[in-house]
DNA sequence: CAAATAGTGTCTGTTAGACACTATATG
DNA sequence: CATATAGTGTCTAACAGACACTATTTG
């Protein structure tokens, strides 16, 4: 191993393709919620290696335009959405030598939440990327282990439905209580009770009342309401049942 | 962009080196107790950059021996000190243009837990690895950003010591009540109630009667405990008060 | 016995579950 | 009015906090 004299002789002989390293991509898992299903947004490949294959809106991280990998997560959404959703949070790191034929591959993952409508006409306009329901994932073969990666956002978005009121970033900027409590009920797979839904949430003040009601046509007609800043930040000290 | 007619020519002109990609490494932070402190293990690094700096036990993926990313942070801990901790659990993965000399790097940093004894002696035999309590670090420079991945650990496992016991992993295998409860006041920085603290854990039944007690010379003799498979993974449904 | 530490009994307070009730919309 | 959906009142159950009490050790 070469010696060197000092750090900045050592930085001005360094060359970071000397050794074989793993790949290294970034893959966004981002989520909708819209006709009482779950959806996830995939991107069908063009290019090699899993051409054709329907997967993850991911990629490499570009070291000379992205700052972060929080960075890499955004620009991708933003490249196949039109949009960068009002939530991202980082998820977990898959990395190993069988997730990629290519070889070693580590991804960062991330999760990411958005309404529907917002990036509907966008999405709309091509071919290569659309929302899949959640329930219908095992009909498709994903690339590399994207359906693992989708199935383990799941289940942390599923724990978070327990203590906090992130899902909502799923919804549309003004939303109702009942609509909310629905979508807390599909990722959690079981009813809840409707008072003690919304008893915490009115008691921890996370939303706000915009004055305005949305009626479905028969029915009262229900509330609108809009997240508080940081709503998404809180934590019930206790969860709901699992 | 090269063209290829299948995956097969693809990927048997695959060259890994081609394009510019961040440094990827793993960094452990492993946490003790000892002498009713917190400490975690430091390395001192041998070579640039950072030479002389105290940092994580982390390094870099050897793609033709390690499996997993969790292989790697397993491979760095053993070596050392001379175990594979009892805890092992990725954290989060940083990665900016910022937080390393030689350019855009990526660490996947994991949390791990392990009793102050069981490499006690592994490592007074060497002078580069040592046991920093973390009350003490702010007077140690860091290298890279490691000061933030261990403040970063720290508060994961404070949240984790009003929902679970992993802490216990700290421990040595065999632990009584008072030991785990004082552990968990210096993570939460504030005493806890002793019979809230017993009750729920007697109540889930997470420990086993070992039969044996250990008296620290005055006062009644506090039972032995050993976690039961699976304790740490148990997560109470209501929060110890923050 | 006193001092020290371990461990228990039991009351209170908070918050989720259950479920019946009222409120407001449509046709 | 009937029906449908939104939203409330209120009792119960579970579980953490508070704190005084008992138990077991050493000297």
């Amino acid at each position: 191993m070469t010696q060197y004299a000092d750090e900045a002789s050592f930085l001005a002989n360094y060359n970071r393709r000397e050794f074989d390293a793993p790949l290294l991509t970034v893959d966004p898992v981002l989520f909708t919620y819209h006709q009482a299903q779950l959806k996830v947004l995939l991107v069908e490949r063009s290019a090699y290696p899993e051409r054709g294959l329907w997967g993850l809106p991911g990629g490499f991280v570009q070291i000379d335009t992205d700052i972060s990998l929080e960075d890499t997560a955004r620009r991708k959404l933003q490249e196949k959405t039109g949009i960068i959703p009002p939530y991202l949070e980082q998820l977990y790191t898959f990395g190993s030598n069988q997730r990629d034929k290519r070889g070693w591959a580590v991804t960062v993952a991330y999760t990411a939440l958005m309404a529907y409508q917002e990036c509907a006409s966008h999405i709309e306009s091509v071919s290569d990327v659309q929302w899949q329901p959640l329930d219908q994932l095992n009909k498709l073969t994903l690339a590399f282990d994207h359906q693992q990666i989708i199935e383990f956002a799941r289940e942390r978005l599923r724990q978070k439905a327990l203590y906090s009121i992130v899902p909502a970033y799923a919804l549309p900027e003004k939303f109702t209580l009942p609509e909310l409590q629905q979508l807390h009920e599909v990722l959690l797979g079981k009813p809840l009770q409707k008072k003690s839904f919304r008893r915490r949430i009115e008691e921890a003040e996370l939303l706000i009342d915009t004055g305005e009601k949305r009626s479905d046509g028969s029915g009262r007609p229900a509330v609108l309401y809009r997240m508080k800043e940081g709503a998404g930040g809180y934590t019930f000290v206790r969860n709901l049942e699992e």
